[in-house]
DNA sequence: TAACTGACCGACCGTACGGTCAGTGTCAAT
DNA sequence: ATTGACACTGACCGTACGGTCGGTCAGTTA
């Protein structure tokens, strides 16, 4: 009989060889064209095993899909955690917050297009998936970040924190997707540098969100 | 022999009967689940003709996709243009692009959904189409008010007009890619209501650009 | 040495894919 | 009545797909 290392909930990640070889080329291709847009023997190929051994440590295409996306979960979560405990003033903290974001965001491309593709879906099943195992926890925090802002007198009080919590992620999210278009747009100077980006984007958004916005700018 | 209408590039747009079910249902199919996840039989299926009635009227599946593709891209750029043609103060047509775009974005669900899918791939080659055929006329336009905007001394001196340009339209893109997934977070009540998302947005926006921002908040 | 295990492979299977083709029915022009 | 153009179809073709199977081989353990 065969031996399935990760049939239905794998307990731990005990990668072999050529495992991890199928997972990197999965994680990379299914990210670049989608999950229909690749063949488990462009995966064999592109990993240097056979298809055959794909399906050795794997149940199905679904499964070894199934399985990247965990992984990328549990990678990206534990990432953004990080990123929501950042410390010092309210300000601060976003400030902070925008730019190791937009920062995690570029070092994790692959992953991160694999689960954008998931979110934006329009299937309401894999979006509710994404939202309880992955951006949930993050969402809530900024929220709750915003929330205490706007008690403490910080934010305006006419905003809705949420609505701000948005705005500030998808800022940097959009900033990320769109950042092979704005290559092509040679006015676009801004996306060559991320900090740059980063830097100005916060400055906007806080200048129009906080109740007393300091006049710091272009103080770097 | 067979016919071709639409061999390589269409002359106009001189549909028949089934030819528009055809067009229809494979703007539905494509946009939900993307060029490889949809087969020409289903595709048949869903517009109520035969798969070989589609060869008749399209050479290939590419051909049909591209068919799609140029609609499209005539349709949203026609609306486009008219947005970005505002008249009013600088703030005001700020405004009222936003609402619009906002409201035209959901309006051409499908169609802007499958140029994003296209816009965002990360192959170079279909983002410089979607620049060069669609979003580049807009984008220069918008990049153009800005400036022309900072000149006039209405927005701050230390920021990038294409930078400001991108986090308005980013903003409404965003919400719109985003849509579904807020459906699933109680806390962003904001989402079932897209003009007060606009407003506050474009508040924010603007409180954080303008050299000298109205005080105008909350005037419903 | 024998027994066993797990990583790995070549060859194969049934199916669904994109695409083709010979033809049918309709309708306006001759 | 015949023709020709055209929208349209059912049956078919070669191929690539996801998945299976029997088996090889290196490395433990006893």
């Amino acid at each position: 009989m065969s031996t399935r290392s990760a049939s239905a909930a794998a307990p731990e990640t005990p990668q072999s060889a050529g495992e991890l070889a199928i997972l990197d080329a999965a994680v990379h291709l299914f990210s670049v064209h989608g999950y229909d847009g690749v063949s488990m023997r462009r995966i064999a190929d592109a990993a240097g095993v056979s298809k055959a051994n794909i399906y050795h440590h794997f149940a199905s295409k679904e499964a070894l899909y199934f399985a990247i996306m965990r992984r990328s979960a549990e990678e990206l979560t534990a990432l953004l955690e990080n990123l929501a405990e950042g410390q010092g003033s309210f300000e601060q903290r976003l400030q902070v917050f925008a730019c190791a974001h937009l920062e995690h965001l570029f070092d994790n491309e692959g992953r991160v297009r694999l689960v954008l593709r998931e979110a934006f879906s329009g299937d309401e099943e894999k979006t509710r998936a994404v939202v309880e195992q992955m951006v949930g926890g993050v969402v809530y925090r900024m929220i709750a970040i915003f929330e205490a802002g706007q008690r403490a007198g910080l934010l305006r009080s006419d905003l809705d924190p949420g609505l701000c919590a948005h705005l500030l992620m998808g800022a940097d999210l959009f900033f990320f997707q769109a950042h092979g278009l704005l290559q092509q747009i040679p006015e676009a100077g801004f996306a060559r540098q991320p900090e740059t980006y980063s830097k100005q984007m916060i400055d906007v958004l806080l200048h129009g969100m906080l109740a007393m916005p300091a006049k710091g700018r272009g103080k770097s």
